[in-house]
DNA sequence: CGTATCGGATGAAACCGTATCAACCGAGGT
DNA sequence: ACCTCGGTTGATACGGTTTCATCCGATACG
């Protein structure tokens, strides 16, 4: 079989899958190095995932965590009762318009973040410690282009 | 905020969850793009995953499956129950063993899957196509050493 | 034989996404 | 001021999918 091939689903594959199937697999080993790295603190990654919009932004109203996270809007429910429930983030009233939730990460919550995120650096940098110099520079590049055409 | 930074999950967030974070993104991209794409051919992606492997390497014993596409026993078993509904796979007794069952797909299914990857090459080059020559061979070429340490 | 292991199958639980609902705001018309 | 109406926010209910634990027949091995 020359030119077009078909698709393998193996490394080398040039198919059009190709790619979509190296991403799932990319991420999944990520999810799972970053996934064990957390599981101590009691987060699971996508509580963490809104977690790390807290912290950047502050108190975030539900429909921006949505937006945020690029998730719908029972998923966030679940996630923020979660958070709510280990005491980690707490849902605030909004005066002015009665609808919003505005959710704000506690204490408790801020200090789990700090200590995941301290545990994850090492298993981050594990991950990519095969690759040469500069390369996982590039690979956030080329990903970052990608992901978010102009 | 210099030297670490916190985990931001937007363009140019610095953190350990970065490469994570923009990984979950780009595939969700591929993912939703070659879903659409195989919505008219009535397969799944996880279903195409399936004919992949058994088009590369004929007929497959489910366990090698499960091993193949890095997914769960249960999973495969209702994946190959709904090819085998489709006509697109049989589930066939291999002599010799008899707990072993190959699938292997059939005609029906050949045809479905190479009508469905005529259909998936458009939509592959238009996912790359705001990237500059070259650089999505060498973001395939990144991820496939990153997916895959010697 | 008897035990352990393997491949496959099955059912329960957890999870994700869609559709639906009720409460609420704001604008416009009367 | 009052009412209606479209759109928004959050909550919930439901179906499909994935994951986990267990079970069963078949095979390998001592």
């Amino acid at each position: 079989m020359s030119g077009k091939s078909r698709a393998t689903g193996r490394p080398g594959d040039d198919s059009p899958f190709a790619l979509g199937l190296l991403l799932r697999r990319a991420h999944a080993r990520v999810a799972g190095t970053m996934t064990a790295a957390m599981r101590s603190h009691g987060l699971d990654l996508r509580h963490f995932a809104v977690l790390i919009i807290l912290v950047d932004r502050g108190p975030t109203t539900q429909r921006d965590l949505v937006e945020a996270t690029r998730s719908d809007k029972a998923g966030i429910m679940r996630v923020v009762d979660d958070l709510e429930e280990k005491g980690f983030a707490v849902r605030k009233a909004v005066p002015g318009d009665r609808r919003v939730r505005e959710v704000e990460i506690t204490e408790a919550g801020l200090k789990a973040f700090d200590a995941a995120h301290e545990d994850a650096v090492g298993p981050a940098q594990e991950l990519v410690a095969h690759l040469r110099p500069g390369e996982p520079a590039k690979l956030m590049d080329l990903l970052t282009r990608f992901t978010y055409p102009e």
